[in-house]
DNA sequence: TTTAAAAATTGACTTAAGTTAAGAAATGAA
DNA sequence: TTCATTTCTTAACTTAAGTCAATTTTTAAA
């Protein structure tokens, strides 16, 4: 049930006394959740983070136009939340969703406040975390920022190819940032000229 | 000297103890820079976090390309940093640069390290200052992705009016991530439809 | 295997932004 | 004030992406 969160928390914080171990598993939550879900709403205060021991998970945006934009995909072996929400406890702007059959490991704020008094190696793994999830969250952003549709699409298969085999074309043209149709142009023309 | 930061600290941390604030204050170095000097240089560490006493910087990214494209403006009375690069210690990918005189305060990451270990206050703060700096960030992505360039503008002018004032336009349609000329357009387009 | 639904592609057309080049307006120094 | 520099705007043209509509391909269900 915990070996894949064991190896990912190790790789945080090595050498994680058991009994810290033994207090954090405890407060987890184990869930199934089918296809389809929806477990963050947009809207609500995000009061848990959750490891995925299986399965993917979307969060996305919906514009004023009443489109949805993907800001991010999950797979197991990682935790999905929107983390600012969490951290602020202010109403979460994006959703998360499940598009696959999902299997994850909640744990809820109010829990976290509790153990991370009782705990020091709690806190510190904790304050780690936060560090993590900003420092891979700023890579994710300088893409949009200076490459174009093209390069992201490209770059997107390098890095990502475990998710662009797991989705939905469309689900990637949202989350590049562009319409399906423009990605099928894209790749019409980069199947012309392979590099 | 440290009446704005006290100003700030405040609100991230109420009631600071006088020993905490002192042992903080004590390892603070004031550096007065002139108008257009690199701070950070892209490729470097970030070894600093800097609260600006006075004046007005700019974060960029160089494209492949060569062209720059403006990440964030950071006026008195805010740190400026690249947060992900100082805490994972991970070369920058933005360049820090001065576009008015400025008045820094400077907090060296060496320093940081033994001043949490020596004082559980300042360890706290420097944790919500981490919180702080990842909520501000991810309200600023949001717009990038969802908002078209008109709107981004609206946007900006709305709620940074105080940058808005202070930096010539071109900076304002590299921060948008559009060309000057794109700007002036929908200037324009604004000037002529008046909402 | 056949059929229906979902996903992806293609084509024609529109629109927004990029590019290049020129010129106007604003700013600052002599 | 005058002049030079910087900043901003305008115009003509090109290009990339959006939209709408139709069609093909793929997937999943019966």
């Amino acid at each position: 049930m915990f070996d894949q969160l064991r190896v990912y928390m190790e790789g945080v914080y090595p050498n994680i006394p058991e009994d810290s171990w033994n207090t954090f598993t405890d407060q987890l939550v184990y869930k199934e959740v089918p296809k389809g879900t929806t477990i963050l709403k947009a809207g609500a205060v995000c009061n848990f983070v959750a490891f995925i021991n299986k399965g993917l998970v979307r969060g996305y945006i919906r514009t004023a136009e009443g489109k949805e934009v993907n800001s991010d995909f999950c797979p197991e072996n990682e935790y999905t939340s929107n983390y600012s929400s969490f951290l602020a406890e202010t109403p979460s702007d994006c959703t998360i969703e499940t598009i696959e059959d999902c299997e994850f490991l909640f744990f809820y704020k109010d829990k976290m406040q509790d153990l991370y008094k009782a705990d020091s190696v709690c806190a510190e793994i904790g304050k780690r975390m936060t560090e993590k999830v900003f420092i891979d969250d700023s890579r994710r952003t300088l893409s949009q920022l200076i490459a174009t549709p093209e390069q992201r699409y490209l770059d997107f298969i390098k890095n990502e190819a475990h998710i662009y085999e797991r989705v939905p074309l469309y689900h990637i043209a949202s989350y590049l940032g562009i319409a399906p149709e423009s990605l099928s142009r894209i790749r019409h023309k980069l199947a012309k000229k392979p590099a």
